[in-house]
DNA sequence: ATTATTTCTAAACGTTCGTTTAGTTATTTT
DNA sequence: AAAATAACTAAACGAACGTTTAGAAATAAT
């Protein structure tokens, strides 16, 4: 499963969950953003000696790639509900609400970890995150023009526009689950949906 | 004018202008974030020596702070215009063009600093560079209310609503002025505006 | 012309970063 | 039980960070 770690010939059994570790890790990436994170606090949070990081999983950014995968799969469970909906817009806006709810989860106002790491990654060199996140989006995309389509007599123009706006409303949605009470992150959804 | 430059007993003359050099700063800011941006990189863009930095700007908090004035003072010139319309709604769907047509400046598709700034900093415990972000959007978010009031029979709360809205749909602008073409931007900001 | 003061260059400062390594401990294999 | 091997702890690594300092160069005041 993991990259770096051994399964064969196993002298000496791993004290920890590598599952569960990332998933610590994640959060205090989710939480800080990748730079601000140091391997020092993922000592702490993960509970790990750093070898052990090193070893499961070769560097800080095999971690975080780690951790986005840890974090898709947290969010998969919504990501398959909506995928399976066949409602068409409403089923999107589901998806908006379903969103901010698991981002309250802890209550910590983190936002989306996709959403922060595009921002922090947005102009710096690292390919492979960009293109991750890219993708992340560009799929999610697919899926509201998937959903825009149902039941709609609008053309392929308009929901592509359609398709667009959600998309990068989802960026004020995810800025807004950092500062906004969940009140104001109601307008603002509902009011995003008024003209869709 | 900047807290660490001197102006009496002036044995040597300084070889740059503080204005300037701040503008060049702001920009490397601008374009790579806080704390990407190291003072090696300031060194070489700014064309001056660290020592120089540091006696005129303290160090490099204060050299971004410095930049934050110089991005304001940048955006001035659109926020006065927008400060100045009289006509509404229409006057903040213009200011949206405006800002986007500053940010496209030198094409360099860096979105907004204010809104990079406030992304970056949005977990950090820097409450001085947060209070000043959120100051300038609690700005922007009662000039759209001044200009929502105009011709309208909307009550407070609808108009609390619309400006909320409004000031998280910049920050999808902001997100779209640094991947999306400018017709897609174009697109989006006339979506934004269909409901209001 | 000399002195005082400021700016300049360039090197070094202490810290922290991500990463590696040496040596101990624990478990499997022989 | 002995040997082999993997995971552990803890210390150290070089590089980069923001910041400071020592000394040379330049200009103002005397």
């Amino acid at each position: 499963m993991f990259p770096f770690s051994r399964k064969v010939n196993m002298a000496r059994k791993k004290q920890y969950n590598e599952d569960l570790v990332v998933e610590k890790a994640m959060n205090l990436f989710w939480k800080n953003g990748y730079e601000t994170t140091s391997m020092q606090m993922l000592e702490k949070e993960m509970g790990i000696n750093k070898f052990s990081i090193y070893s499961s999983f070769g560097n800080k950014h095999g971690l975080f790639l780690e951790s986005l995968k840890c974090y898709k799969t947290k969010v998969s469970v919504i990501l398959e509900k909506f995928k399976n909906a066949t409602n068409g817009v409403e089923d999107i806006k589901q998806f908006f609400y379903d969103s901010v709810d698991a981002n309250y989860k802890g209550h910590d106002q983190k936002g989306c970890l996709v959403t922060n790491t595009y921002n922090e990654f947005s102009e710096n060199e690292d390919q492979l995150i960009k293109e991750e996140m890219i993708s992340f989006m560009d799929n999610l995309k697919e899926l509201f023009i998937e959903k825009l389509k149902i039941n709609t007599t609008k053309d392929e123009t308009t929901i592509l526009k359609q398709a667009n706006y959600l998309l990068l409303a989802k960026h004020g949605l995810a800025a807004a689950s950092r500062v906004n009470t969940t009140k104001e992150i109601e307008d603002y959804i509902e009011m995003t949906f008024v003209n869709i």
